[in-house]
DNA sequence: ATAATTTAGATTGCATACAATTTAATTGTG
DNA sequence: CACAATTAAATTGTATGCAATCTAAATTAT
């Protein structure tokens, strides 16, 4: 038997799991996505703006963990789809404003169908997937506290 | 009380939260890995080797999840690093064999210490750990058969 | 009030990811 | 054997992510 660390294994890894299982969940998502011409990126900015409103790329970063970086270009692009608009904020000129179009605000019936799609990928019971999603935010919790 | 699917919200989803822990949990591990310079994607490489050996690219990808579009970059970085070498496979010619170099072997005990520090950003009971682990594997092989 | 500091976005540069395509080698089939 | 089909990497093109830096605006401290 050989002496390979047991630490080091990626069968004992939380991350690398992690990684996987996000990243193959991200890949089932973009067939039901390209339908709409979007990705899983520009489907999570729409959702918060869908759910929260108006909101400047400060709040929407911290929402969806996402900086200025990633979001810009991003933003830019979906500004470019006509699904919003990037208006720098009147009573803060450092501050830029997302809001959605009306066509943005349409697109939410439609996108309705979505979650029931993926998550038919997730061949967990509904105990499992409750427990994972309670894990999952106090490890994000964990993390953020230092 | 607004009227906002439940579907929809970003704080119903499995794969929001995936998505998060495992951005930021690797993000933890950049200031350790800097420090080898190397990055995450490359550091599963090398325990794929450290654990498995030598092995195609196909053999690695399978592994770790990865395609040849972000291997083949990946392991030419290595290769030019000195930490293994990438030589066509004599028996079937269209295969490239990854083998780690004494650098890339000695290299692995330097990188024991590396789980230690990231496993004490995640701060979940050992139970919880385990619990998280089982959900993400099923969740993984859920995923794999269509 | 004014200079120093902080803050929000944008930009730059680098490293993935992955679909789609291409190329070369191997396999299967008549 | 010859040729079609398959397979493994490499390549191409697009879209993130994020650290680091830059710029402009707002805040704070003196």
């Amino acid at each position: 038997m050989a002496k390979y660390p047991e630490s080091l294994k990626l069968e004992n890894q939380i991350c690398f799991p992690l990684y996987v299982a996000s990243k193959e969940i991200i890949r089932k998502y973009q067939p039901i996505l390209e339908k709409y011409d979007i990705t899983y990126t520009q489907y999570l900015v729409l959702m918060a703006l869908w759910e929260y409103g108006k909101q400047s790329v400060k709040e929407l970063g911290s929402r969806l963990f996402l900086d200025s970086g990633t979001l810009t270009p991003l933003l830019k692009k979906l500004e470019k789809k006509n699904l919003l608009t990037r208006i720098k904020d009147e009573k803060d000129e450092r501050s830029v404003l997302i809001e959605l179009t009306k066509e943005g605000k349409k697109f939410r019936v439609e996108a309705e169908k979505i979650p029931m799609e993926v998550s038919q990928c997730v061949r967990l019971e509904p105990e499992e997937a409750i427990m994972l999603h309670k894990l999952l935010y106090k490890t994000i919790r964990g993390l953020e506290n230092e």
